[in-house]
DNA sequence: AAATTTACTCTACTGTTGTAAAATAAAATC
DNA sequence: GATTTTATTTTACAACAGTAGAGTAAATTT
């Protein structure tokens, strides 16, 4: 599902990471001050690429009163299937033996890929 | 390991994949040829891209005779691996479940996802 | 109502990426 | 040795990305 669905550049994502964190529709305070504690980033900063993630479909910004409310359109599920669906064939060629060797090499912890494994068992696989 | 590479764009990254199925030292007229049949490219702008990835120390260039030829520094194992860690870190936050339910999701075959999972299981895990 | 604060939008600037023509240099051919 | 071909480097340039100051408009406070 959603194969067709453009990659958000890093600062884009990171603001869809902390909307996608909040309860919708999301107060610019908000989203400000969750931006914030993850890192530093100028209040115009921030309005610049709630903007861009406006024009590009990926959130609904509306007026509430006197200022401000963001909405995601994307879920997170579906940007991070679409994603993952685009690594696998961009770094990897659609190998899962390229794939499953780079997991193991990527100093992902022992436990997290012994989870990812069960998890991918119980996933009706 | 081998955390903290950079992220390759994406014409530079399909000249590393080029390059990387290819004998090093790999000669210009080969890396012309494979590139080619992968897609259509003025043959400056791979020029171009061969210099971009030099500069960052992906590949070396020497001359060879007249024309050059072009040295991978960089494995295509390792900058898969860290490539990996970063993909999950910055889209999952590490988290193994939302990135096993995004390769569910994703759209890649479930025979592929049912070889990964014994691939897992395989590796040691 | 003047001054201040708040909340955005506009404008801007630097670096990166994708792309390739123009310029240059060296070698091969006429 | 003059000309054409070949190989690479330079230059160019638009779009995108990261960042944020300046400007503007509306609301709040004095």
């Amino acid at each position: 599902m959603s194969e067709p669905m453009k990659k958000l550049p890093d600062a884009e994502l990171e603001v869809m990471q902390v909307l996608w964190r909040l309860d919708p529709p999301v107060p610019r305070a908000a989203a400000e001050a969750a931006m914030a504690e993850l890192r530093p980033m100028a209040q115009t900063t921030l309005l610049t690429l709630l903007s861009r993630l406006a024009e590009k479909g990926f959130i609904r910004a509306e007026k509430q009163g006197r200022s401000s409310v963001y909405t995601p359109l994307v879920s997170r599920e579906d940007y991070q299937a679409s994603q993952s669906k685009r690594f696998v064939d961009r770094l990897f060629g659609g190998s899962m033996s390229a794939f499953a060797s780079a997991l193991t090499a990527s100093g992902i912890p022992k436990e997290d890929l012994a989870e990812l494994r069960r998890l991918l068992e119980e996933g009706k696989l």
